[in-house]
DNA sequence: AATTTTTATTTGTCTGACATTTAAAAGTCT
DNA sequence: AGACTTTTAAATGTCAGACAAATAAAAATT
């Protein structure tokens, strides 16, 4: 674990890849426990505050926690699913945000991956899981329900949906595509209209897991794609020569 | 753009939560340049230091980038997906290293999506891509190849299916699965007697992609799973029980 | 007018210090 | 001896002040 000390500038961000390295290498494992900021110092031959963003950079990317006191330090964190979630959801959000991606590229993309999820869901989900989607197809029904209430209930649907798939890599994948795209999706489901449909939609996918038959969950999700895609349409249309 | 001054401890977490959610929020955006360290510092009410922390923080996810100098600071980064690429791999190469995903999983996980790419990749590849692939192909039947660079080409031709599909979100979400796979991926493509089969399943995949033949470019896929994860499968056995 | 020099600003780094937290060691009492 | 309390040491968290290096704008010079 070394640093070029022939480029003077950006010394923290050498020792952060360094010691990054030594972690997905595999010369530093889980919960193992870091030299002190002092020995650190030492051995790259900075001065503290250089070592502490290094480690800071780390804690950023949730390879590393620090502990105070006595037997304190900072230690490779076992990165958790969800942890991950997070970041992911961070930077998805600010790669539609910023990038200008089009409604239409970041919904064909969801249910792309939808799609794929559903049809293993067809075959493996649980009864618990199908359960939790008939729930919330009710919940989404209540006639006084708040705009985000819906949207949190419709976002737990799909989530269980694709949980269904019993792969936590695709369901990983997929909760960044889904939430980030949350915001964007809010304001095409203002109006009760627009409910009723998706609810439909809603229970057509959830029969048809029931009974296994994954070609009509996914002849369901193409129908509420186009509806999607439609609807965020429309709402386009009308912002461009409002009433 | 405010900070708990209650909570004494990780103010360096907070600011940089703080410039954050300004980021996301609109409240700065991209180009823009955010208050000099001594400035922030001033508004924080904490030193230097800890705001030089809070930035590497940023920094660490490619949320900012500093510049040195009369005109310099810290700068709003435009998020691009090359840039995202890098996170999403790395963090995707340390849930599976870490979180023991098992490599069924992943080869689901992974398979599924190129699936889903691929099935709008065979309406609207360009002859351009479809040219990248033939020509990897005839790289990987080269005879001297070394491991190493066969891999790379395997990556290369997946790269360019998947980018087929024209869409930036899919083929992102894929790069992090696809790339991250590959040092377990490596180890399965030691022999050429499976880069012969490899190399079939890749002809068989171009072919089918150039007549735009969805049906035969899922069924391609799913073998090119089934076969591998097969092999992955000998590979445990062989090492459970060596010669 | 073009070029060079100076200057001011800003980040990068260092030194040294103190505060706070925490676990272990030492001490004390029953 | 054992349980409780106090002390201590080690580590991170924070601060203050300083200098180095880079860089662009301003000033001076040719």
């Amino acid at each position: 674990m070394k640093i070029d000390p022939k480029k003077p500038a950006d010394l923290s961000a050498q020792i952060a890849q360094a010691i990054r390295d030594a972690i997905i290498s595999g010369e530093l494992i889980v919960d193992e426990r870091l030299p002190s900021e002092a020995e650190l110092s030492e051995q790259f031959q900075v001065s503290r505050p250089t070592v502490r963003e290094a480690l800071k950079r780390l804690a950023a990317q949730s390879l590393i926690r620090t502990q105070r006191g006595a037997s304190g330090g900072a230690f490779v964190n076992r990165l958790s699913f969800e942890g991950a979630y997070s970041q992911q959801i961070t930077t998805s959000t600010l790669l539609l945000s910023m990038n200008a991606v089009s409604f239409d590229t970041a919904c064909e993309a969801r249910f792309a991956l939808e799609r794929a999820c559903a049809a293993l869901s067809a075959q493996r989900r649980t009864a618990d899981q199908l359960a939790t989607m008939r729930a919330e197809i009710h919940r989404q029904s209540q006639p006084g329900l708040t705009d985000e209430a819906f949207c949190a209930s419709d976002v737990a649907f799909h989530r269980a949906l694709v949980d269904g798939a019993g792969n936590p890599v695709l369901s990983y994948q997929l909760a960044g595509a889904v939430e980030a795209m949350q915001p964007l999706m809010n304001m095409i489901t203002f109006t009760a209209r627009s409910r009723e449909a998706i609810i439909a939609f809603h229970n057509q996918i959830a029969d048809a897991l029931e009974h296994g038959d994954s070609t009509k969950v996914d002849a369901a999700l193409v129908s509420l794609e186009n509806y999607t895609r439609q609807l965020a349409q429309d709402v386009a249309q009308q912002r461009r020569k409002p009433a």
